[in-house]
RNA sequence: GAGCCUGUAGCUCAACGGCAGAGCGCUACACUGUGGCUGUAGAUGUUGAGGGUUCGAAACCCUUCAGGCUCC
């Protein structure tokens, strides 16, 4: 039911096509993330505008609200929000540690406190598989523990339990329509991230992703993890680089062998008033584009791009208007997608590698603001 | 025409004889497996105007301007 096909490769880069019960995806591939069941503001035909293919949602929040047997019973994540492409949940391990305020962890699990309400929940491995089965995304996430990089005596705790926890997920799934990835930690700690990768590459599941990074080291730290781990796992299976990021971080990321990211950048950074074009971030909100009769960018073919200019973005954003947000998502969302479907493209003619200084030239600045 | 009240940052208002301030707004910055947040930094004043008293005035006195209320 999954098969994952290089279709072609540029060193470490590969295009492919990874097959799933919703359809076929095609790598290298930037999911949008949809926490609660929707990517926010926007509706799932403007998805299939700007030719999202993936949507990631997250088990933390389905669980508590509206709770995972609910959206079962409502025929799955696919109907209950109407997206019929391929969808990725979360497994929360992520968000019961960067979410609760409180949490007790154990080797057996997590008990932790709702950010809602304060209620006390218990996650296990176990019970993250029964979840995300309830949920029914195509790919689905084993528990993990992503601890802080800069404290490497926990962080060799945190990534045995990781192991532990994930021959426990992947004892505890049932559905044969669902991959199960399983998930690298290590820290910023060589040894470990190797000793990481090796273990969860021996487990043989569908797909492989590469926890614990972006979460406060340094770009240098994370290339050099993904330098360690990407040639420690197995040709034949998607890479999944989770939490990233920037135009430059997957520039970066697909050259050394990732095939899909997902990230909340593009669309918090849009209903925080930001833009990602060629030339740099831009804060739309600055008093500058006021008067600015251009479009946010004028090489972009999304429909903010082709309709819309920046002084009128601008008034939507001082006037508080929720269209801003909507308008921005689905341009910075375009922008990572166009982006990852020409690198698929450079991939597939030979082109990429030679190109990537290039598109890091174009995209590297995008990390901080633009001057314009 | 007479009496009373009010004029302080873009807005709403403090300070009532001793360094002119707050909230909001404004100008920027940050945000990487999402709390439509949050955090950080910054700018802005002939205290309506003019004169006087005082070591010192937004404050007290005089004149004047503007707005409001009341009375004739």
């Amino acid at each position: 039911m999954f098969s994952f096909y290089i279709t072609a490769k540029n060193n470490r880069a590969r295009a492919g096509i990874f097959t799933t019960p919703h359809g076929d995806l095609q790598t290298p591939v930037f999911a949008p993330v949809g926490t609660q069941a929707t990517v926010k503001t926007l509706t799932p035909e403007q998805l299939k505008g700007i030719n999202a293919s993936l949507v990631l949602s997250n088990t933390y929040h389905l669980y508590l609200r509206p709770g995972d047997e609910l959206v079962r019973d409502m025929g799955g994540l696919h109907n209950f929000m109407q997206w019929h492409d391929p969808m990725l949940t979360d497994s929360g391990g992520f968000q019961v540690f960067s979410l609760s305020k409180t949490r007790k962890i154990d080797d057996d699990g997590v008990t932790f406190k709702s950010h809602i309400d304060g209620s006390t929940h218990r996650f296990t491995p176990e019970k993250s598989i029964q979840i995300q089965e309830n949920l029914g995304a195509d790919i689905i996430m084993a528990f993990d523990e992503c601890s802080d990089p800069n404290d490497a005596a926990y962080t060799k705790i945190a990534t045995q339990r990781t192991h532990l926890w994930a021959e426990r997920s992947v004892n505890a799934k049932t559905r044969a329509d669902q991959a199960l990835f399983g998930i690298v930690q290590g820290g910023v700690n060589a040894d470990l991230r190797a000793e990481s990768a090796k273990f969860i590459a021996s487990l043989d599941m569908p797909g492989i992703a590469i926890g614990g990074l972006s979460v406060g080291e340094t770009k240098e730290e994370m290339h050099d993890m993904l330098d360690v781990v990407v040639p420690l796992l197995p040709e034949n299976k998607p890479r999944y680089l989770m939490g990233v990021g920037t135009p430059e971080d997957l520039i970066n990321g697909i050259a050394q062998g990732v095939d899909i990211f997902d990230c909340v950048l593009p669309t918090r950074l849009a209903r925080h008033h930001s833009a990602f074009v060629p030339e740099g971030r831009l804060n739309m909100m600055n008093a500058v584009f006021a008067r600015d009769a251009r479009p946010l960018d004028e090489t972009c073919d999304c429909y903010t791009c082709q309709t819309f200019t920046r002084a009128y973005i601008r008034h939507l954003i001082v006037a508080k208007e929720l269209l801003a947000g909507t308008l921005l998502s689905i341009h910075n969302l375009r922008a990572l997608i166009r982006i990852m479907e020409s690198i698929r493209s450079y991939i597939a003619d030979g082109s990429f590698e030679t190109r990537v200084p290039v598109l890091l030239d174009q995209w590297s600045n995008n990390a901080k603001r633009a001057d314009c």
